[in-house]
RNA sequence: GGGCGAAUAGCUCAGCUGGUUAGAGCGCCUCCCUUACAAGGAGGAGGUCACAGGUUCGAGUCCUGUUUCGCCCA
C-alpha cells in the first residue's frame, strides 16, 4: 500500500465495480429481504451539482448503505426533474443567442430543442451524482417527462377532474410578466422595500373638488397609482363618521372619469392611510375578495407583458411603471394630488428571477386541495407519517390548515400538456388522450367535432407530487409498485416541505390509498463558513466538484454529514473538508500498518497452523469472548471499546443522529484505535509467535468492524482499505470470514463490554499521560528514556503486568524502573499522582524544589476541591436517595479516588517540605 | 402580527432521554521528520455554556421572561 491514500485512483474504479456487480440493486439482497426504499428528490435535469444536492445525496446514500448492510433490499430510485420554467428559460436563451426565439420556431420545434437540451445536460448531473458515490439503482432511473410518468400525470389530472377537485376558473393569480406565465402562491416571495404612499383626491360625481374632503372628494392613498385606472369602487368602513354619509354615492375614476360606487366593508381600516380604500378587484388579491363580496365588476388594465391595455385609456401601451409616473403627473395637473410620503411596503417578487409579480385576474386551472389536506393532516396527526425533526410538524399543520386553491396551469411549452380539449363553443373535454376527448365530443355534439387542446402545461410540482409512486409504475399495478411501495423515507430540504413533501403526502393518500413514506427527514441549507448564503455575487460558493477534485468525495461527504444536525442549516468550510481528507488518510495508514505486519508475520514463518492454533479462529470467537485466552489488557480494552462504539453508532443511526454517529466512529478510530491500540500492538507484534498472531487478528477485526461502521459515511476509502485488508488477511492465512465487498458486508453487532479492562486500561492511560506531561513540562528530550520509581499500592499487580506497555508509551527505561507497593521517593524527583499510583521521576538535574512544591500544591488544591465536591453530594440525602444507584456509586468511587490522590500528594508534600525546611 | 431556530474556546460547530473535571476540527504556544501516517506524533494555553429568574439532590441540557441574529407564515 502506498504511503498516502489516492482517492483519484480509487473512486471511479470502485463505483463501477459496485455497479457492475449489481450491488446497487435491491435484488442483491434476495427475494425475502424486507425492502427499504428512498425516492430521490429529482434534481433539475439541466442543473449542475451544488452543495444542496451534495448534502441530500450524501444523507440518502448513507441511509441506503446502512440499510443495505443491515440486510434490507435497499432501493434508491434515481431520477431527474424537467424543471419547467428553469429549463424553458435556458432553451430560450440559447435560441436568442442563435438569433431566433420560441415564437419564431413554433411549439413543435421548440420542444425538439428542449429535448435535445435535456439530453445534452442529463449526463452531467447524473454523472455528478455518481461522483458523490450515490448507490442508486440506475436501471430504475426516471424522468418526470418520460412516457410512464406522463401517463401518471394525465391519470392523476383526469381523476382529480372527475372527482371535482380540479377546475378551471377566472381568479386572481400571480402573474410573472418576465416569464409570461402564472405562478403559484408558493413561487412568490415578499420583500420589504422602500416605496411611496401616494395620497390623492377621489372626485365625487356631481360635486366640485373645492367642496373639500367628504363633500367634493374622498382622500385615498395607494402604493400603486396605475391601478387607479382599474378601480371599480371606493370602500369605507361603515362606522367611519367621516365618510358614512357618502356610502351609495358615486365617484369618478381620475382621468378616465368612469363612475364607480362608494361601498362599505369592515375590511377597511379606519386608521390606515386616509381611512378610505380604492378597490381594484382586477389587480389586488384582497380587493378581489372584496369585489366578490360586493359583486363588483373586474377591470383588467394589463397586458401579459405588464404594459397597459386599452382599458387604461390614454395610458394604453405604456409600461406599468412609466404609466404610474405619467398618470401621477396628469393627476397633479388636474389638482387631484394631495401628497406623497415615503413608505415601507411589501413587494411580491418572483422566486425565480426576482421581478415584481403582478396580481391579475385570469382563466387558470386550479386544484381544490382542501379534501386532500384533510388526509394529509390526519396521516401526520395519527403518527402514520413521522417528520424528523419533530418541530416541523407544526409548520406542516399550519400550512395544510390554511391551504388555498393551487394554480397548476403554466403558460409554458416545456412540461406536461394539460389533458383538456375545447369544443367550438368552449365546452371542455378532459380525457386521457385526444382520441378519448374526440369520442366524448362526438357523443356530446352528436357528430364528430374538431377540438383544440389547452395550450398550457402543468406546474412542475404537479408531476413531482406523484413521484414516490409514479416512479414505481403507477397507475399500473406493477411488481415494483407492489414490492417497493410505500417507500420508507423521504429525505429532502425543509425549504420544500410545502412545495413537495406535503403534496406528495396528499396525492399519495388520494391515489394509492396509502402513505407514500412513513418518515420525512428534513435537512437544512448549506451556507458558507460564516453562515452567509452561497452566491456568485459574494464569491463564496464552494463548488462540490472542485472540492472533490481536491480532497475526494469522502472528505466532502464526511464533512456534510458530521457538520450538521437534522433540520438545521450548516456552515461549510474548506478547512473542515481538508481535515476530513486527513481522516481518510489516517484510516488508510492504520490499515497500512496492519497490512504490512500481516505480511511480515506470514513471511516470518512463525504463524503456521501448528505453531499458533489459538490465534487461528474465526473472528466471531475472538470477538465474543474478550476475557478468555491470553489476551492482553490492551486487547481486551480495544474490543470492549469497539463493542461500545458499535452499540452507540447503531443507536445513533436509529435515532437519525448521523452526525453524532460519524463523530463517534471518528473518535474511536483515531483517538482510541490509532493513538493507543496500534502503539501497543507494535510491542505485541514484536513479541512474535502466538502473541503476534493474536494481535494481528485483533487489528484486523477492529479495523474490519470500524470500516463497516464508517462505510455509509465514506464509502470509497473504506471499501478500498477493506479490500486491501481482506487480501492481506487471506494471503497471511488468517482465518476470517470475508464477504466479497464491504458495500454488502453485514452491519456489526456489538460484542460484550469488559468494564474491568476499561477501568484498568484507564489507569494505564492516566499514568502514561502524567509521565508524558511531566516530560514535556521539564523539557526531557523525546528520545531520552528515563527511570522511575512507582509506588503502586493496590494496583501493584496491574502496573507490574502492564509495565512494558507503560514504559514503551511513556518513554521509560524498564531496566531503571523500580516497582513496589510503597517506596520512599528520592528527594530530587518529580512525584506524579495518577491512576491511583505515585510515579517518581528522578530528574535530579532538572528539579527545582520550589517549583515542584508549587506544582504539588496546585494539584492538591484541585484534588481537595474535587473530593469536597463529591463528598458534598454524597452528604446530601436528596442525592443519595433520588439519584440512580449507578450515579451514586460513581460518586463514591470518585470520592475514593480523589481522597487517595489527596493522601498521596500530602505525603509527598510533607516529605519535600521537611527537606526544604 | 403569529410561529420556529440559533446564541457554548479566537473561528466553525458537537454535546442525544438532566448525572464524573463541557468536547472536536481549524487557529495559537512548546517539542519531535521515533521503523502506519508531517495529510503525522507528544504536550499545552484558551470557555462565569447570551442575560435574569425558576424547577430539581443535581441544569449547557427542562420551564418562564429578556436581548441579539436568522428563517418561515400572514
Amino acid at each position: 500500500m502506498p504511503k498516502t491514500y489516492d482517492f483519484r485512483a480509487a473512486e471511479d474504479r470502485l463505483y463501477r465495480w459496485w455497479e457492475q456487480n449489481g450491488w446497487f440493486k435491491p435484488e442483491a439482497a434476495g427475494p425475502d429481504a424486507e425492502p427499504f426504499v428512498i425516492a430521490i428528490p429529482p434534481p433539475n435535469v439541466t442543473g449542475s451539482l451544488h452543495q444542496g444536492h451534495a448534502l441530500f445525496v450524501t444523507i440518502e446514500d448513507l441511509m441506503i448503505r446502512y440499510q443495505r448492510m443491515r440486510g434490507r433490499a435497499a432501493l434508491w430510485i434515481p431520477g431527474t426533474d424537467h424543471a419547467g420554467i428553469a429549463t424553458q428559460l435556458q432553451v430560450e436563451r440559447k435560441l436568442r443567442e442563435e438569433g431566433t426565439s420560441r415564437e419564431a420556431i413554433g411549439r413543435e420545434r421548440f420542444l425538439e430543442e428542449a429535448w435535445a437540451w435535456k439530453n445534452k445536460y442529463h449526463g452531467r448531473i447524473v454523472g455528478q451524482l455518481r461522483r458523490m458515490g450515490a448507490s442508486c439503482d440506475w436501471d430504475r432511473e426516471r424522468f418526470t417527462l418520460d412516457e410512464g410518468l406522463s401517463r401518471a400525470v394525465i391519470e392523476a389530472f383526469v381523476r382529480l377532474y372527475r372527482m371535482g377537485l380540479i377546475y378551471r376558473s377566472e381568479y386572481i393569480i400571480n402573474w410573472s410578466p418576465g416569464l409570461q406565465t402564472a405562478v403559484s402562491d408558493l413561487e412568490v416571495e415578499y420583500s420589504e422595500e422602500q416605496g411611496t404612499l401616494y395620497y390623492f383626491k377621489y372626485p365625487i360625481a356631481g360635486h366640485s373638488l373645492d367642496e373639500g374632503p367628504g363633500k367634493g372628494y374622498i382622500p385615498v392613498a395607494t402604493t400603486r397609482p396605475e391601478t387607479i385606472l382599474a378601480d371599480t369602487a371606493v370602500a369605507v368602513h361603515p362606522d367611519d363618521e367621516r365618510y358614512r354619509h357618502l356610502i351609495g354615492s358615486t365617484c369618478l375614476v381620475p382621468i378616465l372619469n368612469r363612475p364607480i360606487p362608494v361601498i362599505h366593508d369592515t375590511y377597511v381600516s379606519m386608521e390606515f392611510g386616509t381611512g378610505a380604500l380604492k378597490i381594484t378587484p382586477g389587480h389586488d388579491p384582497s380587493d378581489f375578495e372584496i369585489g366578490q363580496r360586493h359583486g363588483l365588476p373586474i377591470v383588467n388594465i394589463m397586458n401579459k407583458d405588464a404594459t397597459l391595455n386599452e382599458h387604461a385609456g390614454p395610458y394604453a401601451g405604456m409600461d406599468r411603471f412609466a404609466a404610474r409616473q405619467k398618470l401621477w403627473e396628469d393627476m397633479a395637473a388636474a389638482g387631484l394630488v394631495i401628497k406623497e410620503e415615503p413608505y415601507t411596503m411589501t413587494v411580491p417578487r418572483a422566486q425565480r428571477g426576482g421581478e415584481i409579480i403582478e396580481p391579475l385576474v385570469s382563466n387558470q386551472w386550479f386544484v381544490n386541495t382542501k379534501p386532500m389536506a384533510e388526509l394529509g393532516l390526519a396521516a401526520v396527526r395519527t403518527g402514520r407519517i413521522k417528520i424528523v425533526p419533530e418541530r416541523f410538524t407544526k409548520v406542516y399543520y399550519h400550512w395544510l390548515e390554511n391551504l388555498r386553491p393551487w394554480c397548476i396551469s403554466r403558460q409554458l411549452w416545456w412540461g406536461h400538456r394539460i389533458p383538456a380539449w375545447y369544443g367550438p363553443d368552449g365546452q371542455v373535454f378532459v380525457a386521457r388522450s385526444e382520441a378519448e376527448a374526440l369520442a366524448a365530443a362526438a357523443k356530446h355534439y352528436g357528430r364528430p367535432t374538431p377540438l383544440e387542446q389547452d395550450p398550457d402545461v402543468l406546474d412542475t410540482w404537479f408531476s413531482s407530487a406523484l413521484w414516490p409512486f409514479s416512479t414505481l409504475g403507477w397507475p399500473d399495478d406493477t411488481p415494483d409498485l407492489r414490492r417497493y411501495y410505500p417507500t420508507d423515507v423521504m429525505e429532502t430540504g425543509y425549504d420544500i416541505l410545502f412545495f413537495w413533501v406535503a403534496r406528495m403526502i396528499m396525492t399519495g393518500l388520494l391515489f394509492t390509498n396509502d402513505i407514500p413514506f412513513h418518515t420525512v427527514y428534513l435537512h437544512g441549507l448549506v451556507r458558507d463558513e460564516h453562515g452567509r448564503k452561497m452566491s456568485k455575487t459574494f464569491n463564496n460558493v464552494i463548488d462540490p466538484i472542485e472540492v472533490m477534485d481536491e480532497f475526494g468525495a469522502d472528505a466532502l461527504r464526511f464533512t456534510l454529514l458530521t457538520g450538521s444536525t437534522p433540520g438545521n442549516d450548516m456552515n461549510l468550510s474548506v478547512e473542515r473538508i481538508r481535515a476530513n481528507r486527513n481522516f481518510a488518510n489516517k484510516i488508510w495508514n492504520a490499515a497500512r500498518f496492519t497490512v504490512t505486519n500481516l505480511g511480515k508475520l506470514a513471511s516470518s514463518g512463525t504463524g503456521d497452523q501448528s505453531s499458533a492454533p489459538t490465534a487461528r479462529r474465526p473472528a466471531a470467537t475472538v470477538h465474543r469472548s474478550p476475557a478468555t485466552d491470553h489476551r492482553t489488557l490492551a486487547d481486551r480494552w480495544i474490543l470492549s471499546r469497539l463493542s461500545a462504539t458499535v452499540a452507540e453508532v447503531t443507536r445513533l443511526f436509529e435515532a437519525y443522529q448521523y452526525g453524532e454517529a460519524g463523530r463517534q466512529a471518528y473518535e474511536f478510530l483515531w483517538g482510541e484505535f490509532a493513538d493507543w491500540y496500534i502503539e501497543i500492538a507494535k510491542g505485541q507484534l514484536a513479541a512474535g509467535g502466538e502473541q503476534a498472531w493474536r494481535t494481528a487478528h485483533i487489528l484486523v477485526h477492529v479495523l474490519d468492524q470500524t470500516l463497516r461502521l464508517l462505510h455509509p459515511f465514506i464509502p470509497f476509502v473504506t471499501e478500498d482499505i477493506w479490500q486491501n485488508l481482506r487480501r492481506a488477511a487471506q494471503a497471511a492465512g488468517l482465518p476470517y470470514a470475508w464477504p466479497e465487498a464491504l458495500i454488502i458486508a453485514a452491519w456489526p453487532e456489538p460484542g460484550e463490554a469488559d468494564p474491568a479492562a476499561e477501568a484498568d486500561f484507564g489507569r494505564v492511560q492516566e499514568i502514561v499521560r502524567a509521565v508524558r506531561n511531566a516530560r514535556a513540562e521539564y523539557n526531557v528530550p523525546p528520545g531520552r528514556r528515563i527511570g522511575a520509581l512507582i509506588s503502586a499500592g493496590d494496583h501493584l499487580a496491574l502496573v507490574q503486568q502492564e509495565l512494558p506497555v507503560i514504559a514503551a508509551l511513556a518513554g521509560l527505561d524498564p531496566a531503571q524502573v523500580t516497582l513496589g507497593e510503597s517506596l520512599p521517593a528520592p528527594a530530587q524527583s518529580i512525584a506524579l499522582v495518577a491512576g491511583g499510583v505515585t510515579v517518581s521521576l528522578p530528574l535530579a538535574d532538572l528539579v527545582d524544589l520550589e517549583a515542584e512544591l508549587a506544582r504539588l500544591r496546585k494539584e492538591l488544591a484541585n484534588a481537595e476541591k474535587m473530593a469536597a465536591g463529591a463528598a458534598a453530594r454524597l452528604a446530601n440525602p436528596g442525592f443519595v436517595n433520588s439519584a440512580p444507584p449507578a450515579v451514586v456509586e460513581g460518586a463514591r468511587k470518585q470520592l475514593a479516588e480523589w481522597e487517595a490522590k489527596k493522601a498521596q500528594l500530602q505525603e509527598r508534600l510533607a516529605m519535600l517540605q521537611g527537606q526544604a525546611g
